[in-house]
DNA sequence: TAGTTAACACCTAGGTGGAAACTT
DNA sequence: AAGTTTCCACCTAGGTGTTAACTA
């Protein structure tokens, strides 16, 4: 994922769907980004690898994204989906715009977190989120991601290209294309590779990126109303993602 | 102003700063506009004026344009300026998208409204406010303004054109100016006339929208915390504003 | 050399009044 | 004739990867 100073957006966007919340009770949900390892990584091009670099660089100062709907009832987030696309990471360690901060090649977990409104009280984007009664995480193993400054990848890039509305001015349709190519690939029966790209498509992708279609939307199920707990969480979780 | 079938941003948009609220206590802020009489008006070019042009239209469906920063804390709310310029105003009765409604040709008053928390729980953009203990009502005179879908006076349009960044594409210094007209212009000293157009530059102004100026910024003063009642809302209102 | 930064062209998304077509 | 609607060029605001300059 793309971290800049200024902040860039997630692409794909992490999006999830809510059940068993109490309809009546107000919830914030909120977002962090954890680290996978205590690793630095940089990418190998002949292998098309990441491999370990050293140990992680020193901590930043953790960060939360509240997601703008909060609080909001039960009832309010289990009707929409929930986006986070409004969402920035940043390597500027002195950010003072909120954004998530984050450092360059290492290997990071985002993390979804509903919170019974009366546990969130104390809630801001630059404490780190409760827990206990009332407080539960999720994460999906398929949204880990490797943080760049520059994609180390052409099929990455690509993929950001064909898939994100705002790069539409790089895709092969636009004016990118030079003389003879542009001629060839007008041709409908030349088309059919690069163009519908996805991780189906491209075996052996490097992991820069793991399954960024998966973002696309995941249900978060809680048990019920009243196992609002950080045990019946896990136990929600490990039937979902095992 | 204008309205439209799709919606239309009020310009300027309606700016207020508040004062005496309980830090810690929970409000909405919200907006409606009411009627200022039961007349229709017609504008008439020759004398500038607008008239009486028969009784007013059958009530709309009335709408509340609740804050997006609602509900947040009394500390929050005066901590900064707020605007409503993300309301819009439309001439469609049936309309779905939670605008405002409200018939061209007539003449209105906003009214910004601070609601406690504990009685603004059936608050809702297609119901009335609520009013009684904990609700206070703000109105400005200066902020009435007569409905329109199409400008019917040039110097409503200069001045829109020259405040409105959206419209920078009309304005003089644009590609509209003609060959002679915008050679003669281009001299300093020619320029002085509507560039910098106010309400005080220009006497006799029909009240197509009254002193819009004003909009930039009100203050709302509330007596105190404890006293927080219609009545003392009244007296704020009537020292302020008299 | 490997990684980062800043300026940039090219987009999306949506807010302006103008002008002509349309309605009543 | 008077008012409304629709389409449009022209903006603001901001999200993309590219590129070349920069940095350690």
């Amino acid at each position: 994922m793309i971290i800049t100073k200024a902040g860039r957006r997630m692409f794909p966007a992490m999006r999830v769907k809510i059940s068993g919340l109490d309809p009546h009770q107000q919830y914030y949900i909120a977002m962090d980004i954890v680290p996978v390892d205590n690793k630095r990584y940089r990418y190998v091009y002949h292998s098309s690898k990441w491999m370990v670099a050293g140990n992680a660089d020193s901590p930043v100062p953790p960060r939360v994204y509240i997601h703008p709907d909060s609080p909001a009832s039960g009832e309010t987030w289990m009707r929409q989906v929930i986006s986070f696309d409004k969402l920035k990471l940043t390597n500027n360690e002195l950010d003072d715009q909120g954004h998530i901060i984050l450092h360059s090649m290492h290997k990071y977990q985002p993390r979804v977190h509903v919170i019974r409104k009366d546990c969130g009280d104390d809630l801001s984007p630059i404490k780190p989120i409760p827990s206990g009664e009332g407080v539960k995480a999720f994460s999906f193993p398929e949204t880990v991601f490797t943080t760049v400054t520059a994609y180390q990848n052409q099929q990455i890039t690509r993929l950001k290209i064909d898939r994100n509305p705002f790069a539409k001015g790089f895709r092969d349709s636009g004016r990118n294309r030079m003389g003879l190519e542009a001629l060839v690939e007008s041709y409908a029966f030349w088309r059919p590779s690069l163009r519908t790209l996805t991780f189906e498509d491209i075996p052996g992708i490097p992991k820069q990126e793991y399954a960024a279609r998966s973002f696309r939307g995941r249900d978060i199920f809680l048990a019920n109303p009243d196992s609002f707990s950080p045990h019946s969480l896990s136990r929600n979780l490990g039937s979902k993602d095992g």
